[in-house]
DNA sequence: TGAGTAGTTGACTACTTAGTTAGTATTGAG
DNA sequence: CTCAATACTAACTAAGTAGTCAACTACTCA
């Protein structure tokens, strides 16, 4: 039934990058247009507006990139301190990758768009919302289990989340801000303390992930 | 000698709330003279473009508001502990008065434009290193205080500040994006825990600043 | 094979934006 | 009072921007 295409596809990869190496108001639909090589009237045959092209760029880089290697490494069947450790351990190597690649420490996309777009453009702040929960899952259900293995000591899991969450946005934010991916080496020990760990369990498995 | 004006400090306050409620990107030089009642051929009188407007916006808000309220509650003559105690105390309310005064949690001008510009505008971005820079300064000279009066335990003052200028600037952030200031309710406990101190110095002195 | 459908295109409009300029108004110092 | 420094303005240009559309193309499947 007619012809097929993956135009959409290479749109959804030309804004998450552009917007990630510049910033969500930076970026022109024909910026999009031109690094996609899609016509304009492609464009819209396909999305509404730019910030329609975000939302499902967004959820596409979730479900392609993030959830697989969050499922990962963050397997129940992972001791959940070890978890976080490997999680907060590669984050430092992934913004030195970024800045290698790009020249520049990009940060996380989610994160600088939400922030950004939040007191405007409300259906792409409520995607950013959306997935800044389900990671969230992640870091609250090891979280719980390292309670309830005893191996952290107890204390209310949804508020300890925020906090590491907080840790690492801010973390994030400053490396791309500072250029210097060298703020996040303070992360795990950071983390550790934030948790009530003194002796972070040393990472075992082989890390390096793409989320964030 | 000659006609006199406020022109330029009614710019660089437009500027500042629009790039606040908004973003940088968002606000066009258009939009700022019309907020601030001024011609562009005025605009033009007094600066190169948006960016430079914005560098003199932030350095303005710096000496004006800044740094008088983080003196005076940063005093050395303060329990270093309690300073850090006070401070963090009153940046859930701080978010509060914002969101009743605007309608929407503003977070922190300064790491929102900072994460947004850092991979373009380049004297923008050193602009906002630089206040980041003089801000921390403040929290580190605390930090510092506070292990040499044996308050904290002993830590590398410099990785501590890190620390909690990440955690500090995460929980604002995620205030922003989820228009919620009550995660920085979390903001004392966890700032504690990072720095070691299990019960924090309950505040004394009577609060409310104007800094984030 | 051919017919309908999914996708593409370039040229178009209407509008917004940054930045300029030539001339005008206001002020304080002498 | 006056004149020179400072500030202001309206009208302008050139470029960029979002969004539209009618005609076109190539694919798939019946």
């Amino acid at each position: 039934m007619g012809r097929t295409s993956d135009a959409n596809e290479r749109l959804m990869d030309a804004a998450l990058d552009l917007i990630w190496e510049e910033s969500y108001g930076a970026v022109t639909i024909d910026d999009i247009c031109k690094r996609a090589e899609v016509k304009k009237g492609s464009f819209y045959y396909f999305f509404d507006s730019k910030a329609s092209l975000a939302v499902a760029a967004l959820e596409r880089m979730w479900s392609e990139d993030w959830k697989p290697g969050l499922d990962a490494q963050f397997s129940p069947s992972i001791n959940p301190v070890t978890r976080l450790a490997n999680y907060f351990a590669a984050l430092h190597p992934r913004q030195v990758e970024l800045k290698a690649k790009y020249g520049k420490v990009l940060g996380c996309p989610v994160c600088s768009v939400g922030s950004e777009v939040s007191t405007q453009e409300i259906d792409l702040s409520a995607k950013v919302r959306e997935i800044m929960s389900r990671k969230r899952r992640y870091y609250e259900s090891a979280i719980r289990d390292a309670i309830a293995e005893g191996l952290i000591e107890p204390c209310d899991p949804v508020q300890k989340t925020t906090a590491i969450v907080g840790l690492i946005e801010g973390l994030v934010a400053q490396a791309r801000i500072l250029n210097d991916p060298s703020v996040l080496k303070e992360l795990p020990a950071a983390a550790f303390g934030l948790l009530g760990i003194k002796v972070p369990v040393t990472a075992a498995a082989p890390a390096s992930a793409s989320a964030t």
